[in-house]
DNA sequence: ATCAGCTTATGACTTATATCATACTTTTAT
DNA sequence: ATAAAAGTATGATATAAGTCATAAGCTGAT
C-alpha cells in the first residue's frame, strides 16, 4: 500500500525525515480501514497499540461519564485521532466513532515508537504536530467555555462551515451531539437553532444547514 | 550547576537516556531562576525559546480573554510549565505566574530540540511525559465542566489538599482565582465556601483551609 | 405497512448561576 | 501611618439554563 494522500501530515513528516526508500517501507506497513458512519473506531478502555489518523471522513472523540456522553473534539481528515494519551498511557480514556463514512490509516504503535527512537527528525516533527493538535483541542474547549448558549451553538455551526468550506452543508451530528459538544442541554440547543432560524440568520431544515447571515452569526459567536 | 532534584522528571529522563558524562553537560547548561509569588514567568505573546519546568513552588497557567482571566491549570513541582505549544508554536498563547515563591529550571529550547534530534530515547520519553501532562490538563478540565458550583469548589479544595498532602493548608490562590479556575462567578465561589463552612465540612478562615469532613467533601465533588 | 424508538420541536416551570449593591476586612503603596 | 485598592462576605434580584411534559416527524426493523 502506498502513501497517496496529498495532505497527509504523517506522509509529509515521513518524506521530510526519512530516506525515500525507507518511506515506502513504512507506507507499506500501514493499513487502511473503512469505517461507516456511527461505527466505533476506538473504545474507551481498549489497550493502545496502534497509531491512528484519519484519511477521509469525520469522527468524534468522546468519553462516557456518569452523567452521559461528553464530546471532546471533532476529528477532521489528517488529524491524529489517537492523539490523546497515545504515548502517555496504556489504555484509551476516550472513544472515537465515525460521524461520516471514514477511512483511517493505522500504524503499529511500536513501529512509530521505533521510528522515534531511530530518527530524531521524525521525532521532533511528531512532537510538534501532536503538541499543536492537543493545544487546538484544549484552547477550543477553553474558548467554548467562555461563551453562553447562543455563542456556543454559533461556534459549532461556523466550525462545520469551515470544515465543509461552505455556508450550506448537512450537519454531520444530531442536536443531541451538539449539546454534548457544547455542554448544554439538548432542548436549549434546539431552541437556539430554532431562534437563529426565526431571526433568519440560518436556514435549518433537519440536518441541512444554510448560514444566511455569517456576519451576525460570527458576532453571536464572538459576543455571546 | 548540577541536577540535584530527587524527583525531577527531566533529570530522570536525562539519566535514563543520556551517557552519564553528557548528563553533566546538560545539567550545567540549564539555569535556575527564583520567582517570587505573583511574579510573571511567561507572558502571553512572548516568543517561545526556552523549555521551562518548575523545581519548587506553585504556578498558574492562565490566559487573558475579552471577558477576563481564565486559569487553565495549576503547575506543581516538576511540571513542565512551558508544556503547551512549546514545540508547536512560536509564541506563548498563555501566561504563567508564580502563586508561591518558586524556582524554575530553564533550558534553551534549541538544546532540548537538539537532544530530541540526536537521542531517540530522550525524544520518546519527552513525548510520553508531555502527552501525559497535556492529557491531565484536558481531562481535569473536562471533569470540572461536568460539575456544578459546589462540585467544582470541592474539586479545587481537594486538589490542593492533595498537593499539600494535608487537610490543613493555606490556600495559595484567592477566591477570585478559584472562580477563574472553575469558571464561576466570584460571589458564588465565596458563597459556596461560606456554605461549606456553615455545614462544618471545612473550616475556612481567610486563606487558611481545614477540611473537617473529607468524605462529605468528596461526595460533593463527585455528585454535584 | 406498521409499530417502536429516536430526533426535533416547543411551552411551562424550576433551578442554578450571574449581577448589582453594599459593607467590612485585609493588603499594598506612598 | 494612612489612604487607596483589592479581597471577602452577604442579601436581593435578574437572567440563563435545566427539567418536565407533550407532540409531531423521521427512521429502521420486522
Amino acid at each position: 500500500m502506498k502513501c497517496d494522500c496529498e495532505l497527509c501530515d504523517l506522509k509529509s513528516i515521513f518524506f521530510a525525515t526519512i530516506d525515500a526508500n525507507k518511506v515506502e517501507e513504512y507506507c507499506a506497513s500501514r493499513s487502511e480501514k473503512k469505517i461507516s458512519a456511527k461505527q466505533i473506531i476506538i473504545k474507551q478502555g481498549d489497550p493502545i497499540n496502534e497509531f491512528i489518523y484519519l484519511k477521509t471522513g469525520l469522527v468524534k472523540l468522546y468519553r462516557e461519564t456518569d452523567t452521559g456522553s461528553q464530546i471532546i473534539s471533532i476529528g477532521k481528515p489528517f488529524d491524529f485521532v489517537s492523539l490523546l494519551s497515545v504515548f502517555g498511557d496504556t489504555k484509551y480514556s476516550y472513544s472515537v466513532s465515525a460521524i461520516e463514512n471514514s477511512v483511517v490509516c493505522i500504524l503499529d504503535l511500536n513501529e512509530v515508537q521505533k521510528l522515534i527512537l531511530e530518527n530524531g527528525d521524525f521525532a521532533l516533527q511528531i512532537i510538534k504536530t501532536m503538541n499543536k493538535a492537543s493545544d487546538r483541542i484544549l484552547f477550543n474547549y477553553l474558548d467554548i467555555n467562555q461563551k453562553r448558549l447562543f455563542g456556543r451553538v454559533a461556534h459549532v455551526l461556523i466550525y462545520f462551515a469551515e470544515i465543509y468550506k461552505s455556508d450550506n452543508y448537512d450537519l454531520p451530528i444530531s442536536r443531541k451531539e451538539i449539546s454534548q459538544l457544547v455542554g448544554m442541554s439538548i432542548e436549549n440547543v434546539i431552541r437556539a437553532i430554532s431562534d437563529l432560524r426565526k431571526d433568519k440568520i440560518i436556514k435549518a431544515y433537519g440536518k441541512n444547514m444554510m448560514i444566511l447571515d455569517m456576519k451576525r452569526l460570527e458576532q453571536i459567536r464572538n459576543f455571546n
